[in-house]
DNA sequence: TATAAAAGTTAGGTTAATCTAACAAATTTA
DNA sequence: TAAATTTGTTAGATTAACCTAACTTTTATA
């Protein structure tokens, strides 16, 4: 059985493993994105080395084993299932739901994420457009466009947001901004990358940071 | 915030405290029912002491402060309300909740156990006729009289388990047993204290042990 | 290509939660 | 009440997960 920390290495893995299209990541990195010193990822990767979950050689790239990988998406798929759950079942907000999900995504019991898979219909996306791993560990789509990729004039769908942090997540509510919302892209100016789009018939302005935050369709 | 340790301490010190009448309880009790030894106990209620939840001094016996009895109570409730949703909502049988029950007893958010409790209704009871504490950690019932204890010849009501063992539940079931059941003593055997008892109707064979972990209301 | 910067590793330490073995105090019982 | 038993404590170790400071390797850049 993996640790509480163990699965917590693993899930912010194959995040960066997803995101990096590389399919390998870093110590620093992976040290960056669960809040802990490098050195303490490495102690972390000699272990889940000898546990087979984890390919990695002294001061290469890591990247997850098959067994690291059936682990780390399970953890993702609980994730999500929980966001949806708290989303569609207990009237949380979309900025409220991670936190909570940080914990339940650790509770072991197979019945449990089946009964909950079930009891939401088998959803396919989070509250944040994100995809839900099935009971297989199959992931379906991965959003790689963002807002700020979008060709000026044209339109596009938010499908999902990247940063999953209660403040962002509050901010594009602010902007008037959510999923499957249409939006244009209006103008970028030169000098400082800000974005001009129109929203519902509303134009906002969103920096660069912001704009690609959100993943969009064409 | 209280370590899951910490709390699985406060939560068993609570229940044995119920148990024992004497409101106070000891060392080597509490390693028991935490299955550590009592050396370990002994750290721990240090720690305990030094954060003002347990009233405690050398050699003497253990209470819990009020702080301490806040939060025992808070885990307590927590439990059964999460058992109460496995059982009416997952479809979990009533000797499967415990074990998961036990991990989500230590999920921490206020939101997600007042929507839980409202989302079933506010249940007094879980699945083993356990009272259920109110959000302000008021508990109602005590049950103290169990099957062992009513006359020969007289009728009893099952209110609740004592043991929550899944190999105990599922012998409950076996024997025919379960919540509300009117249960009829028939008689008890003078050399090994065996209990004849009906119940609709059918007549079974229980032990003092056995009897000794039902509930009843007279 | 030499050097500076970034990335990664190692050594040595801390804290929480556990243990065993030896000991001390309190309680029971003969 | 003295001895035996039970109960509780202490000392010293271990493991997981973290840290800092110093070091090494790799990569980028002047
Ligand atoms: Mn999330
Ligand atoms: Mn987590
Ligand atoms: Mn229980
Ligand atoms: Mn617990």
């Amino acid at each position: 059985m993996l640790s509480y920390t163990e699965e917590n290495y693993l899930k912010a893995l194959l995040k960066l493993i997803l995101d990096n299209t590389s399919n390998e990541a870093g110590t620093n990195e992976l040290a960056n994105s669960l809040l802990v010193k490098p050195a303490t990822v490495n102690d972390m990767l000699k272990k889940l080395k000898e546990k087979d979950l984890v390919n990695y050689e002294k001061y290469g790239k890591i990247t997850l084993t098959l067994e690291g990988q059936k682990h780390a998406t399970e953890v993702l798929r609980k994730h999500r299932l929980w966001e949806t759950f708290l989303y569609e079942v207990f009237e949380f907000s979309w900025d409220e739901v991670h936190e909570v999900a940080e914990q339940l995504e650790h509770i072991h019991s197979v019945k449990l994420i089946d009964q909950l898979d079930k009891f939401l219909n088998y959803p396919e996306f989070d509250p944040h457009g994100d995809p839900i791993p099935n009971k297989h560990g199959e992931i379906k789509v991965h959003f790689k466009k963002t807002l700020f990729d979008v060709e000026i004039g044209t339109t596009c769908k938010m499908v999902a947001v990247k940063d999953n942090s209660s403040s962002f997540l509050q901010y594009v509510v602010k902007v008037g901004l959510g999923l499957n919302n249409e939006i244009k892209v209006i103008s970028k100016q030169d000098y400082d990358a800000l974005l001009v789009i129109e929203v519902n018939g509303v134009e906002s302005i969103v920096s660069q940071k912001f704009a690609e935050n959100i993943f969009v369709l064409a």
